[in-house]
DNA sequence: TGTCATAATTAGGTTATCCTAACACTCCCC
DNA sequence: GGGGAGTGTTAGGATAACCTAATTATGACA
């Protein structure tokens, strides 16, 4: 037994580990990460997630469908979930205890995530309490890889009164890609439901750190896709 | 507003900021590093220092003395305090408030060194109340660089009583090197002088982890050069 | 003062990651 | 069911680090 699991891992580079959150995220939803998109998340060109994609195939990393897309394989995913604790642990812990705020945090934690051991999350783990939730009310992966299944509702769907966090746009026009944007709604925002007219009406919503109104008709209701919040949490602003 | 000033500064990869505070250590007593020194110190081949520091020398962080060694330019040493600070810094909070102790804190602080933001650091700093001391009674260089002169002082003249960190070693001869490696004498190493026999006699010292005593004659006490501990503990002004 | 061990440098090569330009595949739509 | 628009992939390079092997400079000493 020596092809096994431990001489096989080499230490992830940066860039590995980026890719794999990346594709994590992308695939979540159950499909596959298509190249253009991981090339779009990472701000690379996408010969170069072609190329990466190849290697991490090769590894095992991923599964690679050509012209069709990518999907983490298990031993992708655990690694790909354990930068998700890493960060999101960051997150809370530069919020807890080193006074960051929603804004400075994200970027912070993307830097450190790759140089923290796994033994510095734990201790920041336990000064924590063991956390569940990250500041943005994402859950955070245990040790041991699992995470809580977050099922996404459609914004037409979600009960008046609740509080969401915005996390697909179900579409790729890019008119109403646009629009959306313009509204900021984008991926990452925080909402309520403040009401929602009869008979397939629209929805309107509050977003939260601002307060501001918006008025989603039952179409682009129908494609965004929204995780309800924990109820107490930290996490109020997006990211 | 002061990143402008800055920005004839493209942001230094991991190796060169290695190699700075490498040079900076030593070429703290003022002399030249030479390049094999260099390579034992980053444990890597002498040809890679030659290259790196021809690149160093071009961007104007160091200055090259070919066949000679190279002593860093002010904006080098600029470059390299900044890492010393945070290096000491992320020690100091990693013992304070992560319960890492002096072993482990090291290499923590060797990886997270070069993925903190100004920011965060200086947020530790606070944290821990503008501390002057890391936990090896090391003085932190203040946010504008400026670093507490140590004067060195030779074992042989070392007060009986005081605590010392051992620094430099001012021999280049092998044998003696060797002896006084296996004597655990190295760079780095922590020491109480408990006495001092008279006409020239030998020094005899206790190392400070362990306790154990060691001999040490006139000549080589002359060559071992030593640093004064601050009395008190670490951290001094740790909130 | 010439020889030679040692240290430093140059030459040439590898790996990881990224890029642009050129080519190949898919699939929608008329 | 054949053309394209739009994606995806291959080709060919660049850069930052590193390495080993070969070459060159320095300085101690016989």
């Amino acid at each position: 037994m020596h092809a096994t699991l431990r001489d096989a891992t080499p230490p992830l580079t940066r860039s590995v580990e980026d890719y794999l959150k990346a594709i994590y995220h992308l695939s979540s939803q159950g499909g596959f990460a298509s190249t253009s998109e991981i090339a779009a998340m990472l701000d690379v060109a996408p010969p170069s997630v072609s190329g990466m994609v190849k290697r991490l195939s090769e590894t095992g990393l991923i599964e690679h469908v050509p012209y069709r897309g990518v999907q983490l394989t298990a031993q992708g995913r655990r690694a790909a979930l354990k930068m998700i604790r890493r960060h999101r642990i960051l997150e809370l812990y530069l919020t807890q205890h080193l006074g960051y705020d929603w804004g400075g945090v994200h970027a912070e934690a993307e830097r450190l995530e790759h140089a923290v051991s796994d033994d510095l999350i734990e201790r920041m783990a336990s000064g924590l309490g063991q956390p569940q939730y990250d500041p943005h009310g994402d859950p955070i992966p245990t040790a041991a890889g699992e995470i809580e299944e977050t099922e996404l509702v459609a914004l037409a769907e979600a009960p008046v009164g609740s509080k969401f966090e915005l996390r697909q746009v179900g579409t790729q026009d890019p008119a109403r890609l646009r629009y959306l944007a313009e509204q900021g709604l984008v991926p990452g925002v925080l909402l309520t439901v403040s009401e929602r007219q009869p008979f397939n009406g629209p929805t309107t919503i509050a977003l939260v750190p601002s307060g501001d109104r918006r008025v989603v008709g039952r179409e682009l209701a129908l494609v965004l896709w929204c995780r309800e919040m924990p109820v107490e949490g930290y996490g109020a602003t997006a990211r």
